[in-house]
DNA sequence: AGCACGCCGACT
DNA sequence: GTCGGCGTGCTC
């Protein structure tokens, strides 16, 4: 038997057969962590199946096992491959995915200088030299801490070149894993009680020994199982020599015993949660979903569901509810959410339902508490594991449920190599695992939906707020453009200032959102809203500061100066919109001195816990006004909040983009739903420089089905997803030439296929420079490929360097 | 990721 | 004629 093993650099697609050792044979099985020796290097790898006839002749041997258990379930590994094909990311960058970060380790080199370094010829690049003496001052360094020292420079090439004459010596190794369980010393009563007690007078030389020896053998008698050694310093006074006396006496017994580092035991779960009855909405779903539980179990398999309730209506319910069921059935779930540090509320309710039987996955975990963790989940002693994406890869052995709350967040897109959607993934993983999946959202992506409506998931309405017979709040849209006519310069509306002065007046709650995305970029007529378009694309032009002020399309690279007067009405007034939260905070203060504000945005939560913080803050009427950003539109639950006002709600409107209007729709619905979740109810202000934008006015509404239809429409007449499907490629290169070269050379190679394959359905977006085209002084530029199946176009062909997104979120 | 092989331009 | 740039392909 050979074992067909993913080896583990990123880099490296496919798999590879070794030999399995005489030393190994027996410990070796599938989803074990191995290490290989891979050309010169040493590498880890996991093992996918064993095999009779290795792929090819010669195979080298498997060197060790890093751990006795699988790593990778065999439900896993099964996800594993089906997202590699379907993204078109290498096999080995998705596993990677699925390993706890300090478990797994990438080879590295090296990198020492040789002791003859003075007979160097001294013409050295300047890299070369900083390179030597990098090794003269810290040692030899591997090329993983080299690299932190060399920012945007690639010294790798100067190293090879002094490898090659004989300056530095290089090695290849593989770092050891840096976690490790861990375990605390423990010590336990080794003999009766009687003897114990017996043995009681004859402790120590001095009273003062005997009386710490025997305080802590009395304390080892009153506790029923071992205990940490530190309690029994506290308790008794006595040390570790003490105890080892104690333990010579065989009276009791010191071990090691391993502890789970578990981040949830600081947390305190004040109430316990009570079950609310169901409402007549739920209820109907929850029965739909409860047969979709009965329908597995008798090996029927059945479609994910798509939970499809406006804010407020107690989607949560459900998934608790849902939980409870897989939990019955002696499974266990995953819930996702988008970003756990922004659902604290959803996340206690999970915490107080199933005590002591969840887990918490997210990036503020330290290395240990995940690996314990993952560790937890694998030997199958957590229920539940909650948290934003990485959540998914939680290596439960009896998965019965996924939930993707907040379905349509952008969050669950991962937008770095290996880039993979997570909802989709976990309906697949689900498929593979035969467990029940709900996808919950108000605003579902369109591809979502569309899916439910094409009969590939099961739709359930939850229609009705709960606590909130009044419904959805009333939004009202302000023309800013009416505004300024009458004089109103302000961030500010009158018809905002109001209800504002009006809920504070009620000593009620407001929220003011600020929508940063794209902000100071789209260039518009401040006299009558038009937008300034591409003639070729339709598409809004952007400003581009980068040797002079011009504005540009990012499909065509039309370009052209910023006009003085307006093209539709004439007017001079053409501008950027841009505006911050700090602004918007200090005009609120400047407005309303009394008002007490607190701003939630990227800059005030860099601390630890600032989210949990400010929400708390806020939460408990700390605060008058909660001035923020994205953050907002993600499923808190404020009571007391009575309005809502959206700053600018066109922003992220007019991006050359075919999903901005979608996500716009997303955000402003999102957000206006946390107005009026109470009986106290609420209203929205939304201010506007478009109040005809359709997408605008659909929100307002909070009608989804309506700009559903219009963004099918859309999509149909365009052929965007769902109608076609998007590949984007990016190249990113530090020279502008070189990364335009290359795009045109793919674009041209793409053409001969599409043209030789006869693709007739199939087109290319581009080449041209991606929105953000140049970054951190990296070039950047895009192709896109739309057509009916252009995955199968790019399958092994995609040329190094080239970063591939299968159905991006975003063409920016 | 690292390394070999292999192809073109600047030197001895 | 060789040295060395990096483009391409392979590692079981």
């Amino acid at each position: 038997m050979f074992a067909r093993i993913s080896v583990n650099l990123p880099a490296v697609s496919g798999t590879f057969d070794y030999s399995i050792p005489p030393e190994l044979a027996g410990q070796v099985g599938i989803g074990q962590l191995v290490t290989v020796p891979f050309g010169r290097q040493v590498a880890q790898g996991v093992i996918l199946a064993f095999v009779e006839v290795p792929s090819v002749a010669e195979v080298r041997p498997i060197l060790s096992t890093l751990d006795p258990q699988p790593v990778l379930t065999s439900a896993q590994i099964e996800l594993a491959q089906s997202m590699a094909e379907t993204n078109l990311a290498s096999l080995a960058a998705i596993v990677d995915l699925m390993l706890p970060p300090g478990l797994s380790k990438q080879a590295d080199t090296l990198f020492d200088l040789r002791p003859n370094i003075q007979s160097l010829n001294p013409e050295l690049s300047q890299t070369a030299s900083r390179l030597i003496k990098l090794l003269q001052e810290k040692g030899p360094l591997r090329g993983r801490q080299i690299d932190r020292h060399f920012a945007q420079v690639d010294w790798r090439k100067s190293a090879q070149m002094l490898v090659r004459r004989g300056a530095l010596a290089s090695q290849s190794i593989l770092p050891a894993p840096t976690v490790r369980p861990k375990f605390i010393r423990v010590a336990e009563l080794a003999v009766a009680p009687e003897v114990a007690e017996a043995a009681m007078s004859e402790l120590g030389k001095t009273e003062a020994t005997r009386t710490r020896r025997s305080a802590a053998l009395r304390f080892l008698m009153r506790v029923p199982d071992a205990v940490n050694v530190s309690w029994v310093y506290a308790e008794s006074g006595c040390s570790l020599a003490d105890l080892q006396e104690l333990t010579e006496r065989e009276l009791i017994l010191l071990r090691e015993s391993e502890i789970w580092r578990d981040p949830l035991q600081k947390i305190q779960i004040d109430e316990a949660e009570r079950r609310p009855e169901l409402t007549a909405d739920q209820a109907k779903a929850w029965d739909v979903i409860q047969n979709g539980f009965a329908s597995l179990a008798e090996g029927k398999p059945i479609l994910p569901f798509l939970l499809q309730g406006v804010t407020g209506s107690g989607k949560t319910e459900i998934y608790l509810r849902a939980v409870e069921e897989t939990v019955r059935r002696g499974k266990q779930a995953i819930i996702l959410v988008p970003e756990i540090a922004l659902t604290p509320q959803a996340v206690r309710r999970f915490l107080a339902r199933f005590p002591g039987q969840v887990g918490l996955v997210h990036s503020k975990l330290s290395e240990g508490e995940r690996y314990d963790t993952w560790r937890r989940a694998r030997a199958g002693l957590l229920k539940l594991v909650i948290g934003a994406r990485s959540a998914m890869f939680a290596p439960l052995p009896n998965l019965g449920l996924i939930v993707a709350d907040e379905c349509h967040d952008g969050s669950y897109y991962q937008s770095d190599p290996p880039f993979y959607h997570a909802v989709s993934a976990a309906q697949t993983y689900a498929r593979l695992t035969s467990a029940v999946c709900i996808l919950g959202s108000a605003t579902p992506s369109i591809l979502q939906r569309y899916q439910a409506d094409r009969g590939a998931s099961t739709r359930l309405d939850l229609p009705k707020r709960i606590l909130n017979a009044a419904g959805l709040p009333p939004v009202r849209i302000v023309d800013m453009r009416e505004e300024l006519k009458q004089g109103q310069r302000g961030i500010f509306s009158r018809p905002l200032m109001e209800a504002l002065t009006q809920t504070l007046a009620n000593q009620e709650q407001a929220i003011l959102f600020l929508n940063r995305r794209g902000t100071a970029t789209y260039i518009f007529c401040r006299d009558c809203g038009y937008v300034l378009k591409c003639p070729r694309c339709d598409t809004p032009l952007t400003l581009h500061i980068e040797e002079r002020e011009n504005l540009r399309c990012h499909h065509c690279n039309y370009t052209r100066d910023k006009p003085r007067k307006c093209p539709q009405c004439g007017g001079t007034q053409i501008r950027e919109y841009g505006l911050g939260s700090e602004k918007v905070e200090a005009e609120v203060q400047a407005l309303f001195p009394k008002a007490r504000t607190l701003r939630w945005d990227w800059e005030t939560t860099r601390q630890k816990d600032a989210h949990e913080m400010i929400l708390t803050h806020f939460a408990n009427h700390q605060a008058d006004v909660l001035v923020g950003t994205q953050m907002l539109a993600k499923g808190l639950d404020l009571p007391l909040v009575t309005l809502v006002g959206i700053v600018l709600a066109d922003v992220g409107l007019s991006l050359p983009d075919p999903f901005a209007a979608e996500r716009v729709f997303q955000v402003l619905t999102q957000v206006a739903g946390r107005a009026g979740r109470s009986s106290r109810g609420g209203q929205v202000v939304m201010q506007t420089f478009q109040p005809e934008s359709a997408v605008i006015q659909a929100a307002a509404r909070h009608d989804f089905e309506g700009n559903y239809r219009m963004e099918l429409t859309q999509r149909e007449r365009l052929g965007y997803p769902p109608f076609g499907r998007l590949v984007r490629l990016e190249i990113r290169d530090q020279d502008a030439e070189r990364a335009e070269a290359a795009a045109r050379k793919l674009a041209d190679q793409l053409s001969a296929w599409i043209q030789s394959e006869k693709r007739t359905e199939t087109t290319l977006i581009g080449p041209v420079p991606a929105f953000f085209s140049k970054l951190d002084n990296v070039y950047r530029w895009q192709v896109i490929v739309r057509g009916p199946d252009p995955v199968s176009l790019l399958r092994g062909r995609i040329p190094a360097g080239w970063r591939v997104e299968v159905e991006p979120i975003s063409l920016l």
